[in-house]
DNA sequence: ATGCACACGTA
DNA sequence: CGTACGTGTGCATT
């Protein structure tokens, strides 16, 4: 092969980058990232992009993009494209997203103003087969099929994105039996409709072919109309000659274009895949990351010495360097990370960022100086499990500064929190060695500490998070860990009782179940229930669920009097949960060294910056009904000198409506003391104060807490029992005189529309990108969201405050009352009787002065010798 | 064994 | 068709 032969063979691809887009717009369902960024299209053009890439090895690349402004088209016939879509809303940001992937690919872009991407293409084309090279033009519009020549072939991309045909010369021979210039001719008499252009009328694909097969060109025919069959024909001809060649001038596509094609800058194949992968990070393509990982540093467990049996010179080195560093890299190893409580856990501590050292048991309290120095600040790993650890051998380990995945959270509370090695992988923009034990992958985390805090406390401070990262989540830290090592105590015995009272009823109800019925079925099962409700008995069917009937607690209220085995289903799935869910499930998690119950409260997981609580939940420990309540005489205190106080905020989520929406009703009605289920009860029925009836108060409530959370008229009327028109005027006449919640409602909306995200009062932030759905259930949503995070989400801001001032107070004035649980608006503490009035006063004040709010906090008092039976406790 | 759907306990 | 969770059960899946 000659050096003029191979420079022949080369071949240019020519991506027509807004019809792909456009393709993998419409093939693709709506796609944000986290960020809210609608990518589904730039997802699509990528997937595309690296198709071709991968089956064409591809050494020169180039890529035409229109530029926004009218085009020759435009000028020439007004209702061009008149017809056709406006480019969706959704679209038009990925168009600059996609740029951002040609630039990191190296692959020269092409524009012109005043051109389509298609003439740009064709242009290229040309001088490109001019010169001697063969040009590929890879698009999703049959329009371009008219460039195709000997050296100039289309890959057209046909629905979808992977279904894509070549057109050379041959192909489009067979295919239309024309030669392609004369495809823009045909164009022209058959007009076309996705474009708006009109063509002449009668004239469709197969007439347009026999009169081009006859007559070459539009031209030729326009002047020989009179030998074309067919009178009806002739005279449609005739009257839109203009216009057909008017269609065929819009149809056809410019190739003189000013523009310079350059081979020396089309050239590819130079790209830095670690630019790539950051991008795709960025967009969330997952996907495709692994491909573009082969430049990214790798982190091994190379990265540091790992020292398991401490030698003396070790722990002198150890000392040594956390004093000179003034830092200590810590993280806590479980076997069974779910209960770090019970489990035995070791401590994993590197001074240096290269020394990694085991301390397991006892060798953390060898340590106890180190780790109780607060001049030596902590980077934790896990740190509330760290802080257990340490608690468990009695050392108060201080100063935590940095706690990697819990910057993660506050930056992203909606998504799960993501493991270590994510974490690495993502922050740090590195790829960590698979395979690796839990231990060894902490241990080479410990090593990137620094570099983490840096990366993420930078992004907390971008997002003005870093005062409440610094100030409220990291010391909560110490609250939470000692609650899950304090535990509460369970009456195991007690709980034993109530099942052997309430099993016998169990086994009543199913029996008398399976004769209503007329057959055994297993009552747990929500299928078999439906078939025997809906099909057996032939009860109307409610509301059906993705797999069947809905055999919901609101389907079977509606169908209470349609027949006998209805209530009794009510009741059996009551007692049924507080048994398997309450009497059974609990007793078993005793911890048999303590005795006692030590749930896990997740600081990371809810999207609003409540807490949680698993392993057991303390947090949904049944208080409603008469029944449910008895589970809670097994919480009881330490022992009969010690009682348990409940303190919890007086209809906290109100008052901070309050405070965000600035209402004047509801700010007076919370200054002046007043009860605002009352003050709503005389807003809806129009009555004066005193005739307000208990049974308008209980509606008001129901409106009160509903209306905050953006509930619907069918819901309230729902909950009520009233029709949807009533509950519809009840909302208005809500709004009427609570006019400030409804601008609240409407300005918070609008503000997760414009900024992307609603804050807390301590600017706690969430996402809500949902809220620019085109689907009205999911912006619906959104919207809710919206409304009901900063309410819920500014309680926990002040809730977490309290906890952290609690605690403090406690610990300072050396009181043996302590935190034992948190559920959401409540904590609950144990206290030797001697402490109680004096602590009382203390945590009330710590919770009601934790933040001031335009309307005054309260907190109400409660104390027992089990968490039932209580009584308010007033102070004074 | 694992994962999903449903139903239901709490604030 | 009110928000935020976690858990037990059944049942289909591996």
């Amino acid at each position: 092969m000659t050096a003029m032969e191979e420079k022949s063979e080369k071949t240019i691809y020519l991506i027509d980058t807004y019809s792909l887009a456009h393709r993998a717009f419409y093939a693709l369902p709506l796609l944000t990232n986290s960020a809210g960024e609608y990518t589904n299209s730039v997802y699509g053009f990528v997937r595309m992009l690296l198709s071709l890439i991968d089956d064409k090895e591809p050494d020169m690349l180039a890529a035409a993009f229109d530029k926004e402004a009218p085009t020759f088209r435009h000028e020439a016939y007004e209702e061009y494209k008149a017809d056709r879509k406006e480019t969706p809303e959704e679209l038009k940001p990925q168009f600059a997203l996609i740029r951002e992937v040609l630039e990191e690919f190296n692959i020269p872009v092409y524009e012109k103003e005043g051109y389509e991407a298609d003439d740009i293409i064709g242009t290229l084309a040309k001088q490109a087969s001019s010169r001697g090279y063969k040009a590929v033009i890879v698009t999703g519009d049959r329009d371009a099929l008219q460039l195709v020549e000997e050296n100039i072939e289309i890959m057209y991309t046909r629905k979808g994105l992977s279904d894509i045909v070549s057109y050379d010369l041959a192909k489009i021979r067979e295919d239309y039996e024309l030669e392609p210039v004369q495809l823009i001719d045909m164009k022209g008499l058959m007009g076309d409709s996705s474009d708006n252009i009109p063509g002449v009328p009668g004239i469709g694909e197969k007439t347009a072919t026999t009169l081009l097969k006859e007559f070459d060109d539009m031209e030729t025919i326009l002047a020989n109309i009179d030998k074309v069959s067919g009178e009806k024909r002739r005279e449609n001809l005739r009257k839109n000659a203009d216009l057909a060649r008017m269609s065929k001038e819009l149809g056809r596509i410019e190739t003189s274009v000013p523009v310079e094609f350059d081979p020396d800058c089309c050239s590819w194949g130079d790209y830095e895949e670690g630019r790539i992968y950051e991008l795709f990070s960025r967009l969330e393509f997952n996907s495709l990351l692994e491909r573009f990982e082969a430049d990214r540093l790798e982190l091994t467990a190379g990265e540091y010495n790992l020292v398991e049996k401490l030698t003396a010179g070790d722990r002198e080195e150890l000392r040594e360097k956390a004093l000179e560093t003034g830092f200590l890299n810590l993280a806590a190893y479980y076997e069974d990370y779910s209960m770090p409580v019970k489990g035995s856990g070791r401590l994993l501590v590197s001074p240096d960022e290269k020394q990694v050292y085991i301390l397991k048991g006892d060798e953390i309290g060898e340590f106890r100086d180190l780790l109780e120095e607060k001049a030596v600040v902590k980077r934790a790993i896990r740190g509330k499990e760290v802080l257990i650890e340490a608690g468990k051998t009695g050392v108060e380990l201080s100063s935590i500064k940095f706690e990697p995945r819990l910057a993660s959270y506050l930056l992203e509370p909606s998504s799960t929190v993501p493991d270590l090695k994510s974490l690495l992988e993502s922050e740090l923009e590195v790829v960590v060695q698979e395979g690796l034990e839990q231990q060894e992958l902490l241990a080479l985390a410990l090593t990137r500490q620094r570099r983490l805090e840096q990366i993420l406390t930078a992004k907390l401070k971008e997002n003005g998070l870093i005062e409440l990262y610094q100030e409220i989540e990291l010391p909560l830290l110490y609250p939470l860990a000692e609650m899950e090592l304090n535990g509460i105590r369970l009456d195991c015995d007690y709980l034993e009782d109530l099942k052997e009272k309430w099993s016998g009823k169990i086994e009543e109800m199913v029996s008398r179940a399976h004769s209503l019925a007329g057959e055994e079925f297993n009552l747990n099962s929500p299928k078999q229930v439906g078939e025997i409700l809906f099909e057996k008995l032939g009860l109307p069917v409610i509301k059906k669920t993705k797999t069947g009937y809905s055999t919901s607690i609101s389907v079977l209220e509606k169908l209470e009097n349609e027949h006998e085995i209805v209530p009794l289903i009510i009741e059996y799935r009551h007692w049924s949960k507080l048994i398997s869910t309450y009497l059974e499930a609990l007793p078993p998690l005793v911890n048999p060294d303590t005795g006692r119950l030590h749930t896990s409260f997740n600081q990371m997981v809810t999207a609003t910056g409540r807490l949680s609580s698993a392993n057991p939940n303390l947090q949904n420990i049944p208080i409603r009904s008469k029944e449910g309540r008895e589970i809670r005489r097994a919480f009881i205190p330490e022992n009969e000198n010690w009682i348990l106080l409940a303190a919890d905020y007086s209809q906290i989520e109100l008052r901070i409506l309050a405070h965000i929406s600035q209402d004047e009703n509801l700010l007076e009605t919370y200054r002046s003391g007043g009860d605002i289920h009352n003050e709503t009860a005389r807003g809806i029925f129009e009555v004066e104060e005193d005739k307000v009836t208990g049974n308008m108060r209980r509606k008001a409530k129901v409106i009160n807490f509903g209306i905050a959370y953006g509930m619907s008229a069918y819901r309230l009327a729902d909950d009520l029992d009233i029709s949807q028109q009533e509950a519809e005027e009840y909302i208005e006449k809500y709004f009427t005189r609570f006019s400030g919640v409804k601008e609240y409602m409407d300005n918070i909306c609008q503000e997760a529309r414009e900024k992307g995200f609603v804050t807390t009062i301590l600017k706690r932030k969430r996402y809500i990108p949902e809220i620019k759905s085109k689907n009205y259930h999911r912006r619906s949503f959104a919207e809710r969201t919206a409304i009901n995070t900063p309410i819920q989400g500014s309680a926990a801001d002040i809730m977490k405050i309290a906890m952290n001032r609690v605690y403090r107070r406690l610990k300072e004035e050396g009181w043996q009352s302590r935190l034992l649980l948190q559920v959401h608006d409540e904590l609950v503490l144990e206290a030797p009787r001697k402490e109680l009035e004096h602590i009382a006063p203390v945590i009330k004040a710590e919770m009601e002065e934790a933040y001031e709010i335009d309307v005054p906090l309260i907190v109400d008092l409660e104390v027992g010798s089990n968490w039932k039976d209580k009584e308010k406790y007033i102070i004074n």
